[in-house]
DNA sequence: ACTCTGCCTCTAGACGCG
DNA sequence: TGAGGCAGAGT
DNA sequence: CGCGTCC
């Protein structure tokens, strides 16, 4: 989804904007919005095992998946006993301006299993696992078991009416959660006031986490909202074509001399 | 020099044991 | 899918 | 840290 680099021009143009945290221990009784979407995707991918040259899913007794199952369970466990609330939101329809990019997705897929078949039998280990990975998908099946889950945990869950990312911006800009626990930048396009990265991988790996404030960014480069929002879809987006030329740097020059992106058009 | 682009790469859970 | 590194082209 | 297990 991605306005790419907007991360990397942040800590650039706006490094107060970010902080630094030190542990999970700092969101202690707070609630965080987490787009569950996007965490099965991960654990489909990661937790397998192989078995004689291929590389499986967990499954249980009647060889129903359930690598998502056990990268859920460990890993909202883990959340809740640093206190932290988290909160659940499911993908709903994907927005018509990205059909076509599904549509080259699913492409995409085929010919990963052209691949695949073609790297198990010339027996090449690392292309086997790397057409797997690409030919991974989340189910309804697994969305559905995953709730479950969770409603059986006491976690809430939410629907989104559409893409996850902008249900958890809404749900922190209206205040029913302090942050979204996110990787993806685009979520303070939507409206996320607190951003929060590696908030997951800091204990397991080497990274730092880090938030980031929407409110403090705009102070910072001295721009509304509506102009963030300009900014962005200048930067290029993928709802639309991109502009030629133009990256964060120029967009954000062409914002300050014009003041609206409609304003900007006209001078193009 | 600065900026954007394209192309390449790697990477992506969590835990415990020794 | 993203995100970082690097070479190259346009300004 | 590297490696195996989780089902």
């Amino acid at each position: 989804m991605g306005i790419k680099g907007l991360m990397k021009f942040l800590q650039d143009a706006a490094p107060k904007a970010i902080r630094e945290i030190d542990s999970q221990q700092a969101y202690t009784g707070r609630l965080m919005a987490i787009d569950a979407s996007m965490c099965l995707y991960q654990f489909m991918i990661m937790i397998r095992e192989n078995r004689s040259g291929s590389y499986q899913n967990l499954t249980n007794a009647e060889g129903q998946e359930t690598s998502h199952i056990v990268g859920m369970l460990s890993r909202t466990i883990r959340l809740m006993e640093n206190g932290i609330k988290p909160v659940y939101v499911f993908d709903g329809k994907p927005p018509e301006l990205k059909l076509g990019e599904l549509a080259a997705r699913r492409q995409k897929r085929e010919q990963a299993e052209a691949n695949l078949q073609a790297a198990v039998e010339a027996g090449n280990a690392e292309e086997v696992l790397k057409s797997t990975k690409m030919t991974t998908r989340v189910t309804k099946e697994h969305n559905e078991q995953t709730k479950t889950l969770l409603g059986l945990m006491g976690v809430p869950v939410v629907d989104a009416p559409s893409e996850a990312e902008a249900t958890c911006a809404a749900l922190c800009r209206d205040g029913k959660v302090y942050a979204a626990a996110t990787e993806d930048a685009d979520c303070l396009t939507f409206g996320t006031k607190v951003l929060v990265r590696n908030l997951m991988a800091a204990e397991s790996q080497k990274k730092q986490i880090l938030e980031v404030s929407l409110e403090r960014a705009l102070e910072q480069l001295n721009i509304s909202m509506d102009q963030f929002i300009d900014f962005c879809i200048l930067s290029g987006c993928d709802y639309c074509d991109t502009l030629k030329g133009v990256g964060p740097s120029t967009a954000i020059k062409l914002l300050m001399q014009h003041g609206t992106i409609e304003k900007v058009i006209e001078e193009l």
